[in-house]
DNA sequence: GGTACCTGGAA
DNA sequence: TTTCCAGGTAC
């Protein structure tokens, strides 16, 4: 895969399959799936997947917040971060483990207490009773989406379970080109790109921190980020494939994707 | 073994 | 809309 055009003809092959059957269950299944359907490695690199865009699959119909990136703030400003923030601040959930999990804003703070303060060159996350608890430069912020988001590829599936399995159809995709890190922080401050805190202790006191989030409320807002969407898989006779499709065989690897 | 990233959700 | 949450890996 070493162009776009490769890269889109793959999406194409892959939405011809019709439904296939998760990799990996729970939420993360649908991009693992798709990862693995194109061909990708899975990675914690902080930058683009496949020929030079980051790459997003989110289920149809699903209203929670998409991720961007994650990233901590900087060590050196963080006043009230981690393990004490969790352990002063949180709540014990379900589970009975102390744990952090909210979604900030700007301005209001949410029930935890916790909003976000913008100014000319930095966000700080606040909480109502502590102040500060760290502060993110926003030129920090700005080379984060730089470096990853130079194209961005959204990638649409519908979801169904077959006896308890999920499958997913990766039916729609758009690209977004042209990214415009003014803009993106105008969203930010704007409140809709928000940061989520994804903290819980362990047994052993350890702070597990599935990372900082910073999340956009409403996807088609990225829109106003980028100069181009275009859709990639707007081929309308591929749109006859009947949902309820026959049980095919595990999802192929990546090298019989070809014989399609 | 802990930290910081990746991939994404539901009620 | 807000509150709260998931399975993974590199180093």
């Amino acid at each position: 895969m070493d162009t776009f055009e490769d890269f889109v003809s793959r999406l194409r092959e892959i939405k011809q399959l019709g439904h296939v059957e998760t990799h990996r269950k729970g939420n993360t299944g649908i991009g693992k799936t798709l990862e693995d359907l194109l061909g990708i490695e899975e990675n914690n690199i902080p930058g683009p997947d496949a020929v030079g865009a980051e790459l997003k699959a989110m289920r149809e119909g699903s209203g929670s917040l998409t991720t961007l990136f994650t990233k901590e703030p900087p060590r050196s400003e963080r006043p009230f971060w981690g393990t004490k923030m969790v352990n002063e601040l949180g709540y014990v959930d379900d589970k009975g483990r102390q744990a952090l999990k909210v979604t900030i804003r700007p301005n209001t703070p949410n029930n935890k207490g916790f909003y976000l303060d913008y100014d000319d060159t930095s966000v700080s996350v606040v909480h109502e009773d502590v102040g500060v608890c760290a502060t993110y430069p926003l030129d920090f912020l700005r080379e984060r989406f730089e470096d990853k988001f130079p194209q961005l590829v959204m990638v649409f599936a519908d979801t169904k379970r077959i006896d308890g399995v999920e499958h997913f159809w990766y039916k729609e995709a758009y690209h977004l080109d042209g990214f415009d890190s003014d803009a993106f922080l105008d969203l930010m401050r704007d409140g809709v790109i928000t940061l989520d805190l994804r903290m819980h202790l362990k047994e052993s006191g350890a702070n597990r921190n599935r990372g900082t989030a910073w999340r956009i409320m409403d996807e088609s807002r990225l829109d106003e980020a980028f100069e181009d969407r275009t859709p990639l898989l707007d081929d309308t006779e591929l749109d006859d494939i009947p949902v309820t499709t026959k049980p095919h065989p595990v999802a192929p690897e990546q090298d019989t994707l070809d014989g399609y």
